[in-house]
DNA sequence: AATGAATGAGACTTCATTCAT
DNA sequence: TATGAATGAAGTCTCATTCAT
């Protein structure tokens, strides 16, 4: 029964991970106990301890499940075939993250924040967040080097700075929508396109 | 005594506060104890809730502090009254935060990421950021009316969502230099002056 | 075997009560501290806390505990068939409060008077208190009326007050036994009934 | 100038007292705290430390106070040359003890009970409530002999048995007062009326 | 594998008291 | 003597984790 016992392993990870998510995403890493997966999660606290070994690898699994989940949406969105400009790439993505975002079950953007700094001083987190950061940029550097080639951006520049700024947009806009409440992708990207229009003097 | 009184209980709070600032840098908010503070603060416990009512009292004089550094160095950096194209701005900024960054006493950028995570969901810090951050842009939003005003930026669009956008290269700086480590702002401004010359479809 | 569990928090529960009703009688509530409690009930600290949520908390069940107690005593006592003088009747309570004050595990009287300084200013304590006040002065109306209706007391007094005077000799019996040492169920009970008979001017 | 210091020390002393004496006469002995003597009697903290030892010296002084003027008061009422029935007596002492609880500055007769309370665990204040409670019901004690002398009271009993009950009235009266608030000086008169003429079996 | 009562280290905070000025 | 900032021991309570059943 190895197979089946694996399977039930995953979902109850699954289920594990999913009821921390909620919490997280509502209290934080640090004002959400243990108690509150366990009882989110509808088991019981040996069971949890039986398939995770302490509450930080708990949430090294959400962090990973969530940037993985924006990972996920990053390739789905900018490994298309056809060309987009750096500013149509962003529209669309933030489009799809605020619509993740509002999806019931939690807001993954707050997870996003939470790990943001948390990554900072918990080195498993910290691992976790440069991988899949690294990830989420070089969707963008994808787009970036397409952009070069096709003339949409300048081709001197080396385009890891490109996707530096571009991929940089993304943190402030999360940032503003969960603080300040007041942007929305349309509003975002009206600005992005202003500013891409802007007649900066540029690398020769 | 009341003027020096109150010098001294100026000079105390601000004692506590870079001692608390110097471990929730290094720390987290949540890590930090209240015995980490006191020990660095070189006062007693005592002592120190005389100052201070509560440890949250301590993270919000902390986080008001963090922010109120960077506001007076945007109201120092945007307020000149040479004309300064977007990308110009930015760069500026992106130089003067490292520096405060790498200033000994704590990375006042690891603090903005603490702050970040907790506005989500202590009131009272979120009603700092809140106003803060609406500040912090308030100095991007001059830049960019004075930018429309000599055509550097296109003028039918809403100041306020390119304000949105462009400070919104800020956090994704922050986090990408704390995380990844690979962004300065010399790649960081190469980046975006690339991305500012792109040919976008403007509105019109 | 959600009955094991019931009978099981029901009989901890009393385990710690009776743990701080001994560390009370003996310190009083105030300097009893919680790892006193804690200790005298062989449980740990968290133990004790998934029981009760706070000292409040314990102190309110010692004080509902210990009145009740006397509760139960009135009833077995006045409310029996035979008609009973209010003489007899207090000095059938006297006799049973003293040898329950003497049963090991703690003065039960000592713990009255805790409760008594602490119904003042404590809300909880003092509704406890009002209550059970109010069921032992009940058991003493209806001596009262018994006496009236025999003969043995003045029928055109308010029985309510002669039951106020009755069971305001209990609280003078447990102080002077406590705090002077020297009253007995018989020397009192000799003075009431001196009293009782002194030709006092009677409403007539 | 040993004399004006002298007689300055007097009255700073009574002043922290009345201070301390309203403090605890609200919150009680324990949730009283020396901040609050130290604010309420408008001195600072070494000026109070200057006169009193400890708190413990505080709540002794108060206690002492506060039964030193029930003293005063039996004193004037029960050393009268006129005989005074128990009964009579006892309505006397209600009437004034009512109204000096009533004066502003702090109930009185909530100092009694505190100092009940902590009159069993602490030998100190233990001490001065025997030498009062003594002294009190050493007046009760001379109306006794009193009324044995004119026959209002049984000649063959133990004076100090019927003082012992009649001074008993009074902790009752004063909690149910206190606690249920439903009796007056009048009320419970009346009922001791009714009880004292009750045909109560004597010792012959 | 599951349960959930129990553990106990450690967090935050208070407050009686002291002592340099 | 007076001041009041400072002290630090001690108190209450939480919560990640374990283990007997």
């Amino acid at each position: 029964m190895p197979k089946v016992t694996a399977e039930h392993r995953v979902a109850r990870r699954e289920q594990i991970v999913t009821a921390a998510l909620t919490c997280v995403s509502e209290h934080g890493f640090h004002k959400t106990t243990m108690a509150d997966v366990i009882r989110e999660s509808g088991l019981s606290a040996g069971a949890v301890y039986g398939y995770f070994r302490s509450k930080d690898e708990i949430i090294a699994a959400i962090a990973d499940q969530a940037l993985g989940t924006v990972d996920d949406l990053f390739a789905e969105i900018l490994s298309t075939e056809e060309p987009l400009t750096p500013a149509e790439a962003m529209r669309r993505v933030l489009v799809h993250v605020v619509a993740i975002a509002e999806r019931p079950g939690g807001d993954i953007t707050r997870i996003g924040l939470q790990a943001w700094a948390e990554a900072v001083h918990n080195p498993a987190i910290g691992a976790i967040a440069r991988e899949k950061y690294k990830m989420l940029r070089g969707h963008y550097l994808r787009v970036v080097r397409r952009a070069q080639a096709d003339g949409t951006v300048a081709a001197d520049v080396d385009p890891e700075h490109v996707a530096q700024a571009l991929f940089g947009l993304l943190p402030g806009f999360i940032l503003q929508r969960l603080l300040l409440g007041d942007v929305t992708p349309e509003s975002y990207s009206a600005g992005i396109d202003a500013l891409f229009g802007s007649s900066t003097p540029q690398t020769t």
